[in-house]
DNA sequence: CAGCATCCGATAGGATACTG
DNA sequence: CAGTATCCTATCGGATGCTG
């Protein structure tokens, strides 16, 4: 299995289920906070790190392959000594962005409701 | 832990990254064909089992699960034998269908480039 | 600096068996 | 029918050490 890979079971026919692949890629743990850390400016490869701060050397290596695999960032090496990678988003990439902020924009209005939900379902089992 | 939680890192500040814990949140394998499935009409356990087909009974259920403690699906039991529980989306569930109808149409509409980078990718490191 | 390779623990998720 | 409980595996992802 090639980087950023998933495997999603054919559910059924119908297209609106090409989504499960686009969420398992871009649900990972670390996807979308690079695509939107690179939205804001492209960066070498520590400054990503440093940005992240928790993000392990392999992950975010990992992360960031799966990306260009995918055509949504662009890798760019200088061979000085040191060496510098240079990753920016693609027009893809960017594309990208805009339907993450709808989804940013839902999460941020309904996340208290939901919050409170989690609160009101869990006191609920705890009285059980 | 509580079903559906995820532990996502305090990356920075900022708002926008309030889109972690939900992405990681609907990120999962199942919860986004659920979520579909109940967009288009309220079922029962088993009928949404049946739909979706390769899913487990145990993952099912602790899909239902989270939804429900978030708010964004609702249980509905009737005592009888055998019982009856019908699954349907709240109105918060409702509302979230809209933004994955953005990600929705993105996917399809990208999905072929994607997949042709995909293919580039692997003919050169093929090449390597 | 920007990685790759290795090891290892934690979690996701499938299969199966049992219950009200 | 709609679950719960248990077991077991595969993958995710962190830590560490090495390299051009």
């Amino acid at each position: 299995m090639k980087p950023g890979d998933t495997n999603v079971p054919e559910v059924m026919s119908g297209g609106c289920e090409r989504l499960a692949p686009v969420l398992s890629r871009i649900g990972d743990k670390w996807t979308v906070l690079v695509i939107i850390l690179l939205g804001r400016r492209s960066m070498r490869f520590n400054e990503l790190k440093r940005q992240i701060g928790s993000i392990s050397q392999r992950m975010l290596t990992f992360t960031l392959r799966g990306l260009e695999r995918d055509g949504l960032v662009k890798r760019t090496v200088q061979a000085s000594v040191p060496p510098r990678v240079d990753y920016e988003l693609t027009p893809l990439g960017f594309s990208l962005l805009e339907p993450l902020q709808h989804l940013g924009s839902w999460a941020v209005a309904n996340m208290p409701e939901i919050e409170a939900s989690q609160e009101r379902y869990d006191a609920e089992v705890e009285a059980a």
